[in-house]
DNA sequence: GATGAATGAGATTTCATTCAT
DNA sequence: CATGAATGAAATCTCATTCAT
């Protein structure tokens, strides 16, 4: 029973997610996401009472989806190339995900409840940042004098900008010169 | 037609303008953009027809607004530098602007002809910071290994995360890891 | 334009009153009403921006409608007479009247805007048959022992629940009785 | 069938009567109902078919409750007097029970089924004040003269409109009126 | 140009009822 | 009997757009 209703929700969820990466909130429609899944618009209410819960439903996935971009690698500087590769690889395959988390941001801006999934989540990707730069000092990779607050901000702003407002052309430059910056090529 | 008649769709653009950095386009209402400049919701059309032409108008206003942060300095080192604490000035002044942008450059990637002003007004963007990078580069101040073209892409991509998903504080941060990156400070 | 503006309101809530007292506020279909009038039902939200506001506009036209029950007569036992028997008249020919009016009173036990409305009517009602009471005594119509407060608040008591859980056959005869212990037969 | 049965059946029609005497046939929801007594709103479509079957019962059971004011005392003129006591004293301790029965009278206009339920309590209440009243003249209470069936409709539709549109303090002088017409006092 | 009135199309939400399990 | 899931039908309300004046 509960993993029937645990899909159905997450296919909803999934649904909506598809819908706002392609007509962003704006052109979310109730309507649309079930008949995506074939159910009834109004068997969508049995799920999420409101348009609201499904949205929040929807930003708290997202923002779970981005945060297990869990980089693998024994040394902090292989463990921030391959983070930075892996968030690359997800850009390629699943663009979706960047435009939805850009408008889930943006949303943000006025809905106080996605406002808090979205900073904690941002929050918490700056901490990690922070954590492997400070472990890297102390290894010997960076400088002492690197202002790790101000770097993980800088590599979080920067990727958050990606899909949006860029062609894929530039947003790879610009990974790459963030790369160079971060001394992070062999 | 008329220098009046300019007057009052520039004032809708602006009202236009503040209700979408409020609400987003999402919330943009054509009976709301009318209350506020004290016009009847039908006499709007008069000067917009469709909600659409407005839109455009508002897109292409901010796109302007944003072209003008005109950099002033002698040495191409200045000009970057005065062109970065231009817009962190902006910024602080009228967040409303960032926010409109971000929220035309979402909206660009489902609307062709909002697409082409905002993809305009980033590719003369970049193609100005290059030619300062490369002016900087022939006057010793830059590496002339420098990728000028990916460096461009890097500034623009950071400039254009702030004030969406970062606080004012990381956001400072990030700007001021740029600028050492660049070199920027004495 | 603004006889034309009272007139279409006028009509909607003619057509709601009438809907009202056919079906109850239960079965108040906006559609209905509006289709009644021969407008779209859009267009009825343009002059009652809700639900609620149209039922309070037939509410305080009910009320009124009553209040207008204006007896005529020289003396206060004709005036008393004259108002009785021109609310059995209004009785028969628009019992609908008192079915709206008795719809709204069980509405205001749960809605304090038409409760406002619908005590206002009340105590204006009492207070009038206090004058007239009080006026016969001092002309010696009735004995000066007579509870005016009382009586008054009995003939209300006993014209509301007409129509309601009455037959028509009942009612009549309830009339006559309370005009027999008023003494207003010759 | 079984005692259980009835009783799961009683419960339900004891919270159907409770939310129409708070929200009115317009406020009852099924899912409320079936909520307020703990049950799933599926299993309640056992008990009651349809949401008409249940009202019906509703009604059934208010008109019950109302008849089982069965007065007490020896002489009709005592039997009287102790049958406004306790419906006043009803009044006061259960006010619900005259709302529901005044919805119900409403609703009666339009259901015909109802609308049998409640005739036949009003009628099976007038014999009964008859009968009391012509027990009464012949016993020498009353004038032979006393119109037996216009004083009981005036008792009815006096009662009727109590909690309906007069405070209780209207309500109490009224019925102290009433009493006085019928001389029960002292 | 300006405006009140009107409308079509649609969106979210509600709810009694049914059904498979 | 009990229940979660599903649905059809409808209701209120919104809003861009049009039009007559």
């Amino acid at each position: 029973m509960t993993s029937k209703n645990e899909d159905r929700s997450q296919t909803l969820i999934l649904a909506a997610y598809h819908t706002i990466a392609e007509k962003g909130f704006e052109g979310l429609r109730l309507r649309e996401v079930a008949d995506r899944v074939g159910l009834n618009h109004a068997t969508l209410h049995h799920y999420f009472p409101t348009k609201e819960a499904l949205v929040q439903a929807v930003v708290l996935y997202v923002t779970q989806r981005f945060a297990q971009t869990v980089p693998i690698g024994e040394t902090p500087v292989e463990q921030l190339r391959s983070h930075l590769h892996l968030i690359q690889q997800l850009m390629q395959e699943e663009p979706a995900l960047f435009i939805a988390l850009n408008e889930a941001k943006l949303r943000a801006q006025r809905d106080p409840i996605i406002r808090i999934t979205v900073q904690k989540q941002a929050e918490a990707w700056h901490e990690f940042l922070v954590n492997i730069l400070r472990e890297g000092i102390k290894q010997g990779n960076w400088s002492e004098s690197l202002d790790v607050e101000a770097v993980a901000s800088a590599i979080i702003a920067l990727i958050n900008s990606t899909n949006i407002g860029l062609s894929s052309k530039r947003t790879k430059q610009a990974m790459q010169q963030l790369e160079r910056w971060l001394e992070l090529n062999d």
